[in-house]
DNA sequence: GTCTATATCCAGATAGAC
DNA sequence: GTCTATCTGGATATAGAC
């Protein structure tokens, strides 16, 4: 009964085993602190195996690092279709990282976490990659539609997705200790409306005062 | 006479001069790229003194970080007093964030660019030390005194400082092409106001598309 | 294609003279 | 306190059997 003898077969390919492996190793210990071995171990493959496939830990690095930005460009492809005016869509985007963020934190964690030139010197910073330069371009249409006030591209993509991404960032850090859709709502108003008191609210406060000095 | 024969006298004490190489290095190449012979070699000084003076790498990288922590905790206290207003405290603290990274830029990627975690595994993640804590407090400060809506402390502090803090990523991935104070007034406003168009802004909105129309 | 054993290299760290 | 020379460990990478 030869069959007894194999390890229970593994239906996952050796080439994803070894980037799930390299992706769990690298969000939890960074790059530099992760050995080619580690990742051998923990995918239960040979040494050899990686060199082939991938020819190095940096291969396996760059693979994750392509890989994950298509994923968060096809999230961006996901959230702007059927939606027509940038503010949908822009809260689509968001909301969809934000559900990201809680079920493939790994993902999310490589790609907002660490400097990728620290282990990819010959990539360009990650904001100039396609997803972040689509966010400032939408930013842009939304501008040119009227929909925007006019300013600069940058800072206006800075308020409303950069403000989403610090979110994420201290999601990750744990410092925000609430799953991150739980603050929608509050950061969709809060970029596109400011956190100053507004005068029409300021009726509500003051009620509010009211029933907290109960 | 023995005084030529001197290497040129170096007014700059030994640890200073290690401190300087290494955080230069460090910005320049990211931590793990940088060996302690490199630091040496940039400093002018012996291995031997970099073990005695910081007992290595890592010694060297926690004192930067330490070091320059406190400054950033100094410019704070800075621009925080004579300050009565909240909405006056953050908007000094940008200012002299957007002055300093344009000025003192290593100090400002050590700080704003690594995942210092990578590097320092025992420190907590920099988002829960001092200066990005107080942050959170001024904000928090800026709602109990009713200066700033109800909504949670995180997205407040991501809405004011999280702006400013991607601006500050942007220009040091040199996405943003001006000096980051050029965009001081935009900033504060879309924080501030949120970034929609206002009903009262409409019509100057429609004057200027018909400046550009001509 | 996959594996083990091995080679090579280099960074981190130390010893000991001055 | 400062330096040079040296040691050691561990990581990357390869060679070659299966």
């Amino acid at each position: 009964m030869p069959y007894l003898n194999r390890a229970a077969p593994d239906p996952e390919p050796i080439d994803c085993r070894i980037l799930t492996a390299g992706l769990i190793l690298f969000v939890e210990d960074g790059y530099h602190n992760v050995s080619v071995h580690d990742i051998q171990k923990k995918a239960n493959v040979s040494i050899g195996s990686i060199y082939k496939h991938f020819g190095g830990k940096e291969g396996i690095a760059k693979k994750l690092y392509y890989h994950l930005l298509n994923e968060i460009d096809e999230l961006i492809n996901q959230a702007s279709k059927d939606k027509s005016t940038i503010q949908e869509k822009s809260e689509e985007i968001i909301r969809l990282l934000f559900t990201y963020t809680e079920t493939e934190r790994n993902i999310i964690a490589f790609i907002f976490q660490p400097n990728h030139q620290d282990f990819l010197p010959d990539e360009p910073p990650i904001c100039s990659a396609s997803p972040f330069r689509r966010l400032r371009e939408i930013i842009r249409e939304g501008m040119d539609r009227g929909e925007i006030r006019e300013m600069s591209t940058e800072v206006a993509a800075s308020t409303i997705f950069g403000v989403a991404i610090r979110m994420v960032q201290l999601r990750l850090d744990g410092i925000v200790e609430n799953p991150l859709p739980t603050y929608l709502d509050e950061v969709f108003d809060a970029s596109w409306n400011g956190i100053l008191i507004k005068s029409d609210e300021i009726n509500n406060q003051e009620a509010d005062g009211l029933v907290a000095q109960l």
